[in-house]
DNA sequence: TCAAGCATACTGATATAGCAGATTTTCGGT
DNA sequence: ACCGAAAATCTGCTATATCAGTATGCTTGA
């Protein structure tokens, strides 16, 4: 294991590799995670490694029964359903923001932006997570372009979760718009911040969408395993 | 020290206790703690006491450096605008969530909830603190009308951030609109999502107004003490 | 064959001890 | 009296060990 990644602390250093494990996708959704095995294989106690735990699980990533057991969080419907709804709300603030208040230059990286997102919309497979990557990055741009930090901070939150969230595959991909994101993106640069709204309330509402069709195989997971924390291996 | 509160973990405990001080003003903005001190006095380790700490920075209620000090947070104004730019998304969406969902019993009852703020709102002193609870309870309850639980979780996240805000007394009471609350709630009970959108809107602009002038004398704190976790005691 | 009970191995939670860094205080020199 | 360096004290951070509750599997009895 590498030891190159110098950071304040060791709590954090756990919490920055955990995150991006889940994040990737690399921990699945369900996945049961052990204090005392990541402790051993990031060479450190247990401590800094509970506490990274908390804050994930704080985070909405993971979740936890005292002395049972931890793993990435299984979502219910509801709680997909209003996170989007929170999502709505804060991303529909920030494109009225930056249809305000963006420079001339923020305007101008956003649209080649979500032209490069739209181009990688279709792909599968390894290119996925670089379309994840630039999606993310473009919400970013968006957030960052009313320059607003502590909108920015929840977006960035909110958006994390839906991270996990988007790592599973798509049974049948329906059709899209291939310009949804250039379209987006011109609406925010060149029209009102009414508009803007608008334009960023249906993307939200359409991913939405997107998202219950990828996560319906999970939302009954909950019913059938009455053994929630199973500590021995499924097949 | 009672020890009849009873929750599932220390840190738990340490955590309620820490956060309701913080919440009540008994611990001021500025205010230095030390995790010893409250592991002694809470008849605790450190450990969870230091759990609880960390979580309530994460909430924004609390700052730290490493190894020098933790203390309440002292907020900048950037910080103050850009929280409530957070708060109007959210209120925004509760608001407009409301009008359309909200039961006929949960109408009634806001309105009545709204009556009673409105007549504390002039109070100060000790009755300061029941003002703020109903108000608090006022915008929780908007919340829970949209029976959306992310949302509701969202807006308190918010709202207890601006709560230890609202501790510090204002300098001198601008005369206010007596019925601001009842006006807001009867717009939510009985117009349409769009109206009860926009109303919401301005509660919260002015609300930024409000707080802003209470904080003005913290604003500057940051730039003179350069000495930032003093640990003996300032007078 | 199956179900109940019990032992075992795991989980997270907590206490204690000691470390490293930051702050404060003390003390010596000018 | 003033200033700077060293010592003392405080801070948060981490490791180790132990405790208590949970899941699992094996044993035992019908």
């Amino acid at each position: 294991m590498k030891e190159t990644l110098a950071t304040a602390s060791l709590s954090a250093e756990a919490y920055i590799i955990l995150r991006e494990r889940i994040l990737r996708g690399e921990l699945p959704i369900g996945q049961v995670v052990s204090r005392r095995k990541i402790a051993v294989e990031l060479g450190m106690s247990m401590l800094p490694v509970s506490e990274a735990l908390q804050r994930l699980e704080l985070e909405g990533l993971l979740e936890s029964r005292p002395r049972a057991g931890t793993r990435v969080k299984i979502p219910t419907e509801d709680e997909v359903r209003g996170h989007y709804v929170v999502r709505e709300a804060l991303e529909v603030q920030a494109a009225k923001l930056f249809a305000e208040v963006a420079s001339a230059s923020e305007r101008a990286e956003l649209q080649k932006l979500a032209a490069r997102v739209d181009a990688l919309s279709t792909k599968t497979g390894k290119d996925r997570f670089l379309y994840l990557s630039l999606h993310e990055k473009l919400h970013r741009r968006i957030a960052e372009g009313g320059h607003c930090q502590p909108l920015c901070d929840a977006i960035e939150k909110n958006q994390v979760l839906a991270s996990t969230w988007l790592c599973v595959p798509r049974p049948k991909t329906t059709d899209e718009p291939p310009r949804r994101h250039q379209d987006l993106a011109a609406i925010l640069c060149n029209e009102s911040s009414k508009t803007a709204a608008e334009a960023m309330r249906k993307h939200v509402q359409n991913a939405l969408k997107n998202t219950l069709a990828r996560l319906e195989s999970y939302f009954q997971i909950r019913e059938t395993g009455k053994s929630v924390f199973a500590r021995s291996v499924k097949h």
